[in-house]
RNA sequence: CAGGGUGUGGCGCAGCCUGGUAGCGCGCGUGCCUUGGGCGCACGAGGUCGUGAGUUCGAAUCUCACCACCCUGACCA
């Protein structure tokens, strides 16, 4: 491709709504263009890249044994109606009415779509059936960010599995687990599989794969001396090892004027924060207020929460009325002492004497409050994230945090939505049974975004090779005035893509300053330039993306040296 | 959704407080010049100042409403 035929559409200064890197450098390199708010056009030059990313998604599915299929974007709400989720999706799907006032939805995901073709399709035990697509998707989030990392539409590969039997569901779930780990590996990125929690989806397991970035928005705890990793929301906060010491303060009632948040507290108390409990309330399963106790500087867990029995599901804090009434005081000054109510405590205020914590009067807490003299035990239960330090729920060692950039997810949806559509098949016995389904997603843009957001620096993007738009750009210096440099460039040209490399020609005639910038901004991972210099010497030079410096490389044999280089990494 | 902010040529911004017919840099076009890191000079094209209403002799500027976009939060006690 010549730079001078193509479209491309860099930019010297970042458009203001960027903030993260990866969304700067896509708008500045041109890969992407925003239509409106989490909508973007994918440009030429992005688009060879998303094209890049599909092609080894597809090769590998397939290779997995996966099928491909292409469903419709847009669906009619009866399956969704029928499978519950035209109600429990809420607000994220995105319903469209049709001239005849008939309601669709613009597609978020394919369970209902898929479930439908296989429950027409398939009607023996002759399984298992694993189908995928790769396909846009809408989802009306409340607040896309980040250009394509957090977009409203969106590429995903979906994948869904049917099975006669829960074995044959484990194994295709080994299979796409490894898929993935192929997957992310080819196209060059550090990413971490995580143990995740299984949300709303139900069914028993389910692993996530994070790109690991510190501006990633997930946090992941994994421990150095196993391989032990799960998202923060799953991994178990185990009990202190060291029981609960014996009371050694006085219960004592103190004015904390104007004190509403932990930071203010042990500011003002001039107390460690490990010596302070957040008391934090939420509804409970009847409508009441449930009091939720963690240590000052954790944080409560609404997944963990929500599986108590005694709260209700989802999760809502609970409204500032309803705390008045129940604790005659305003969030913030609230604590279990005279509380009648329902308390929760985590494992690590379970082990805790002498602390710091609301007495249910604005503006007062209590100091050196201990369980069972001041209040009744509590209900103990693993409530908040695991931090930093905790031991690992392996018992191997002590975790440690990462970020990641969610960009796959697995799970196992047992038999959620084949029962809920009437998926059977029947056995060899003839009898009628319910298919086990999985189903696997990778968000294909997201990759882009995330890849970028792991490999770029001062200068620009640094793509993996494998999703390059471009395999190599040519620069030819001063090609207008020299013509000993254009026919070298042009020979050289035709004589790489002959070699089947995917040559970016940069034959525009700029000054050297404007076509390095470019090349460099677009993440090409490799450079050969021919300028009078080299010629002189009967040289070109080669330099990677990476490289500090350029090297030389004789005219005789470029093309060869030059090939090598491109596919030697 | 709540709170905050911003809308002025393709991009980045100034002008608004204190009303008087719109400006800078980049980019774009043409010519000259230049050719190893976003070069220089000259000329030029391009803007209903987000939309609507109001105040005023006169509105980018003041008032009101609406729209769009961005940021922060929704794991806060």
């Amino acid at each position: 491709m010549r730079v001078s035929q193509f479209l491309l559409s860099t930019l010297k200064e970042a458009p203001a709504e960027a903030e993260v890197a990866s969304h700067r450098l896509m708008l500045r390199a041109g890969l992407i263009k925003r239509l409106t708010s989490g909508v973007y056009t994918w440009m030429p030059l992005g688009l060879r890249v998303l094209r890049k990313v599909e092609a080894v998604v597809r090769e590998e599915m397939n290779r997995s044994g996966a099928i491909e299929l292409s469903m419709p974007a847009v669906q009619p709400a009866e399956l969704w109606q029928e499978s519950g989720r035209w109600v429990e999706y809420g607000p994220e799907l995105l319903r469209i009415k049709d001239r005849h006032q008939r309601d669709f939805c613009f597609g978020p995901t394919h369970e209902e779509v898929v479930s439908d073709v296989v429950r027409r399709e398939v009607k023996s035990y002759r399984l298992p059936l694993n189908l995928y697509q790769i396909q846009t998707k809408f989802r009306d989030a409340i607040r896309p960010r980040f250009g394509v990392m957090r977009a409203r539409e969106f590429t995903m590969k979906d994948a869904y599995s049917f099975h006669a039997d829960k074995a044959s569901l484990d194994a295709t779930y080994r299979e796409m687990h490894d898929c993935y780990s192929r997957i992310f590996t080819r196209l060059g990125l550090k990413f971490r599989a995580v143990a995740a929690d299984t949300g709303a989806i139900g069914g028993t397991a389910s692993h996530e794969f994070h790109v690991l970035a510190d501006s990633g928005e997930d946090a992941i705890a994994y421990c150095p001396a196993s391989d032990y990793a799960a998202n923060v929301e799953l991994a178990e906060a185990l009990a202190p090892k060291a029981p609960r010491p014996a009371p050694a303060e006085k219960l004592q009632r103190v004015h904390t004027p104007g004190v509403k948040t932990i930071a203010d507290l042990y500011a003002y108390l001039k107390v460690p924060i490990e010596k302070t409990v957040k008391a934090v309330c939420v509804d409970g399963f009847d409508g009441r207020p449930v009091l939720m106790m963690v240590r000052g500087d954790h944080q409560l867990n609404l997944a963990k929460a929500g599986k108590l029995a005694q709260v209700k599901t989802p999760v809502a804090f609970s409204a500032p009325e309803a705390i008045r009434e129940a604790f005659g005081a305003d969030p913030g000054s609230l604590g279990p002492v005279g509380f009648k109510g329902a308390v929760i405590a985590d494992r690590t205020v379970a082990a805790m004497a002498d602390f710091v914590v609301g007495a249910n009067a604005d503006d007062h807490h209590y100091t050196g409050a201990n369980i069972g003299r001041d209040f009744p035990e509590p209900v103990v239960a693993d409530i908040r994230n695991a931090v930093a330090g905790d031991p690992s729920p392996d018992g191997k060692g002590v975790l440690e945090i990462l970020r990641g950039i969610e960009v796959g997810h697995i799970f196992q949806l047992r038999t959620k939505y084949s029962s809920a559509m009437n998926l059977a098949f029947l056995d060899e016995a003839g009898k009628s049974q319910v298919m086990e389904m999985g189903c696997y997603g990778i968000g294909v843009t997201r990759i882009v975004a995330a890849a970028i957001e792991q490999n770029h620096d001062e200068r620009g993007i640094i793509f993996p090779r494998a999703m390059a738009p471009f395999e190599l750009v040519l620069v030819a210096i001063g090609m207008g005035k020299s013509a000993q440099v254009r026919e070298t460039a042009e020979r050289l040209y035709g004589e790489l893509t002959a070699a089947g490399v995917d040559v970016l020609f940069d034959d525009r005639d700029e000054r050297p300053g404007v076509a390095f910038a470019d090349m460099e901004l677009i993440g090409v991972p490799h450079r050969v330039v021919v300028g009078e210099r080299g010629l002189k010497n009967g040289q070109v030079e080669y330099q990677g993306r990476r490289d500090a410096k350029a090297e030389p490389v004789g005219l005789q044999g470029a093309v060869k040296s030059v090939k090598s280089m491109v596919c030697g990494q």
